[in-house]
DNA sequence: ATGACCCGCTCAGCGGGA
């Protein structure tokens, strides 16, 4: 089985190189981020005649998160216990939740695709969330590990985080800026703590994952490594190969992200009974 | 080559991204 994570950045813009992707690479499953529209707006037209369902947490024109598959959906969760909510308080005192968080299980993986807050900057009140966020998310993981020790479980998105220096192109140009703080740093440890390993970081696999639009940031190789696919031990156990896939940068109309992909030991009957059409 | 921001929303400028 092989899985997949992107920030896409607007699935509406970009659903074409999204699908054709999804063909050429073989991907079953593909956990986006930033698809940027509601239920109402999604393209499922083009992925179910490339032969995979959707499922998506999307509120309005930010955030927004996505599952597709060819192997079907069991247990899909929309968002997690612990996670705060951000922005102007609601009737209720509460403040809305937003639509970065979406979990799914297929052919027994457990599966969420993450949208981490971005922080913007140390003093904006978006930073304390993204780790209340995180934090969240890590108290949630360790009661669910506790659950389910033999079920294999990803974390995998778009993480908003440079774990080590090495990360960016450049940390002189990241002194007092969100994505290297020694909190948000913590922050990612603690989920490894819970009990996740990096499974493609592990493997061996250098790059970035993501190059700014903007100052010829991808010809001159000037990104970051901020998306991850963080796997429990049962899956990690399952993982054959993992890549970064940077040509995905290229070309017309790319997301500012490429996708993260890896190929689990896992035979599912679908794959036994999907008729070749080549 | 991979090339000098891009997204959605609303129509010119803005919030957000990182």
């Amino acid at each position: 089985m092989r899985v997949a994570t992107w920030n896409v950045n607007s699935i509406r813009t970009r659903v074409g190189r999204v699908v054709d992707w999804l063909g050429r690479e073989d991907v079953d499953v593909l956990a986006m981020q930033e698809i940027k529209c509601t239920e109402a707006q999604f393209p499922f037209d083009a992925f179910a005649e490339a032969g995979y369902e959707v499922e998506l947490h999307g509120l309005n024109q930010w955030n927004g998160v996505a599952f597709a598959s060819r192997l079907g959906f069991e247990d899909v969760t929309v968002g997690f216990d612990r996670a705060p909510g951000f922005g102007k308080a609601l009737d209720d005192g509460s403040l809305p939740k937003e639509a970065r968080a979406l979990g799914v299980t297929v052919a027994g993986v457990r599966l969420w695709s993450l949208y981490v807050p971005n922080g913007r900057e140390l003093d904006n009140p978006h930073y304390p969330y993204k780790l209340e966020w995180l934090a969240g998310l890590a108290a949630d993981t360790r009661d669910w590990l506790a659950e389910h020790p033999d079920t294999p479980l990803a974390l995998m998105g778009d993480f908003n985080i440079a774990p080590f220096d090495h990360d960016v192109w450049d940390i002189g140009v990241f002194a007092g800026k969100t994505h290297v703080s020694q909190p948000e740093r913590d922050a990612f440890a603690a989920l490894e703590a819970a009990g996740l390993v990096d499974v493609v970081r592990k493997r061996g696999v250098e790059g970035y994952t993501y190059w700014d639009y903007q100052q010829l940031r991808f010809p001159r190789n000037e990104g970051m490594r901020i998306d991850f696919i963080l796997g429990s031990k049962p899956f990690d156990d399952l993982v054959l190969e993992a890549r970064i896939d940077r040509n995905e940068r290229k070309g017309d109309a790319p997301s500012d992200h490429v996708p993260v992909v890896v190929d689990l030991d896992l035979e599912t009957e679908d794959e036994d009974d999907r008729p070749m059409f080549l």
